[in-house]
DNA sequence: CGGACAACCTGGTTGC
DNA sequence: TGCAACCAGGTTGTCC
């Protein structure tokens, strides 16, 4: 489900409800929800510990600070969502994987169908990137990327560009909506190997990726189906969608059927107009 | 190292 | 209607 847009909505949205809250009780639905430590230690350690103001973002990865100095760490993955409520459970129960109890009554739900989303407490003192290995491979946040970085990335590359952008050592946050996206609005086909990109043609894309992101962020994430923020509301980034999931539908731009590949195990939508393959 | 692919899970949609 | 096949916003491990 969530990527860069959606998961920083979803710290936004929860920051200012959770901060100063204090944790009395951890139950844990589902052992494989929790990363790190083992489920015992995790659901022995977190009650007693306040939330603080303090919350971050890097990459899908949120990250939630406690008062003793530790974090909590979630990964939504593909159906993850993160609900602060009072009782009863808004939800379908069944796919219930932790609750946070709070002492002043509302709850931290972590819902996740799939059963992919990862949960971590990080002790005191502990950096993040020990406990989260993936974290210390990441690559720069958007908007910090610049086009030096991404040329001498992928200057060995030979995947298209599509299934670049989804590796996450090279750019942190971007998936598959946003991807198709971008290289829409840049103009670039999804197949074009990656090192064949030229300079300015980078710039233009991760461009591109900015104003993407950024825009998605200010409508408060996609909603196709599960999305929703920490309050149970949905985004509306997907009415400006211009490529992704509108296969057979008309280009705003030129009027052209958009088209669908599979590109490393995902679809890719396009515009074969306005995104032309590079000739040899 | 780079690249292709299966695996992890569950539910919704599509097609016969 | 029933059921199999395929699809889904992500990441990781294995194999060549």
């Amino acid at each position: 489900m969530p990527e860069l847009p959606e998961v920083e909505t979803v710290r936004r949205s929860l920051a200012p409800r959770l901060a100063g809250q204090e944790i009395q009780k951890v139950q844990v639905l589902r052992a494989s929800a929790i990363a790190a430590p083992d489920v015992d230690v995790f659901t022995r350690l977190l009650p007693g510990q306040h939330f603080s103001a303090t919350t971050a973002r890097r990459g899908k990865y949120l990250l939630l600070g406690l008062e003793s100095g530790g974090w909590l760490a979630v990964h939504l993955r593909m159906s993850g969502r993160l609900l602060l409520f009072e009782p009863p459970l808004p939800l379908d129960p069944s796919h219930l994987r932790v609750c946070f109890y709070l002492k002043e009554g509302s709850r931290l739900y972590f819902h996740d169908p799939r059963a992919f989303g990862r949960l971590w407490y990080i002790r005191p003192g502990t950096s993040l990137e020990e406990q989260i290995p993936a974290l210390q491979r990441l690559g720069p946040e958007p908007e910090d990327l610049e086009v030096l970085h991404l040329e001498g990335a992928l200057a060995r590359r030979t995947i298209p560009i599509k299934v670049a952008l989804l590796d996450q050592t090279l750019l942190a946050g971007l998936g598959n909506i946003y991807a198709d996206e971008a290289l829409f609005q840049a103009g670039i086909h999804p197949l074009t190997p990656a090192n064949q990109l030229k300079r300015p043609n980078l710039e233009r894309l991760i461009e591109r990726i900015k104003w993407v992101l950024t825009s998605a962020v200010t409508a408060g994430g996609t909603t196709l189906r599960d999305y929703v923020d920490s309050q149970g509301s949905k985004g509306r980034y997907q009415e400006q969608l211009q490529v992704y999931g509108r296969f057979g539908q008309t280009c705003a731009t030129c009027g052209t059927s958009i088209a669908r590949l599979r590109l490393g195990g995902r679809s890719s939508h396009f515009c074969p107009s306005c995104q032309v393959f590079p000739r040899a």
